[in-house]
DNA sequence: TGCATCATGCTAGTTTCTTAGCACATTCAA
DNA sequence: TTGAATGTGCTAAGAAACTAGCATGATGCA
């Protein structure tokens, strides 16, 4: 084992399907794993990532429930940070630019209302 | 090789460090690599992904300059498009207010204006 | 109750990844 | 011009990841 920390191809996936649904038994992460290796192969990755720390698990009834350890919005947290450092220089500013000017047309205006005073209020609160 | 497409956990390394530096020569991937493997086997990891077409080389005097084959911008796009999906529900608007209330502490004034100026922009052009 | 179904735990094998090291070419300064 | 430094290409092998399949125990219904 490398490291604990950096996630081999296919736990990165299944990482993947947990931060998007948040828990999921062995069955439903195969079903949205991409080339879907074996039932008995997704539960031997969700064994050893709960051993590495990744996951653990819960009981409905007779089968597993895995869940991430770490919850939601930590992940969120440190996924943005991640990618604001590798792909905008550090620049959040620069982030929510691309961000706004890649899904402009899906924006609401109630949504970009939201937005609006989420600004404000960072100005607001700056000083 | 699985398929071209998904990086190993090294791959993965090294693309962000591209991703982050633009380019670079086997000897600098290798200074910014965690755990960093000898420079042999950095050289060795960078042919294969430029096999692979993650990379492109260009001649800097003797030695090879490697760089993604990917533009900065479509990557940044990509890396948020995914980003959105899996953490934030589709929802563009809540990635932004994360981003916002990640590092509120650090946006400047200037800054904020400018993410103002953006929002305004939005609307406008939703119209 | 008895049996089909659906779980899990484990083991062992294959594939992929990761690595080091050698051979050879080029560069550059003494 | 020559040899130390610094490149690259390649090969082979060890480590890690990935996978299938079997043994076994629980569940639920005819």
């Amino acid at each position: 084992m490398p490291d604990n920390v950096s996630l081999s191809r296919r736990e990165r996936q299944i990482m993947d399907i947990f931060h998007r649904l948040g828990s999921a038994t062995a069955a439903e992460v195969k079903e949205n794993l991409p080339d879907a290796p074996s039932y008995s192969a997704v539960r031997a990755l969700l064994r050893i990532m709960e051993e590495k720390g990744h996951l653990r698990h819960a009981y409905d009834g007779p089968r597993y429930v895995y869940a991430p350890i770490v919850s939601r919005p930590v992940a969120q947290k440190s996924a943005l940070k991640q990618m604001v450092k590798t792909f905008f220089d550090g620049s959040t500013s620069s982030a929510v630019a691309a961000l706004l000017d890649m899904s402009a047309d899906d924006l609401t205006e109630t949504e970009l209302n939201k937005l609006s005073k989420l600004v404000e209020q960072a100005k607001r609160e700056g000083k």
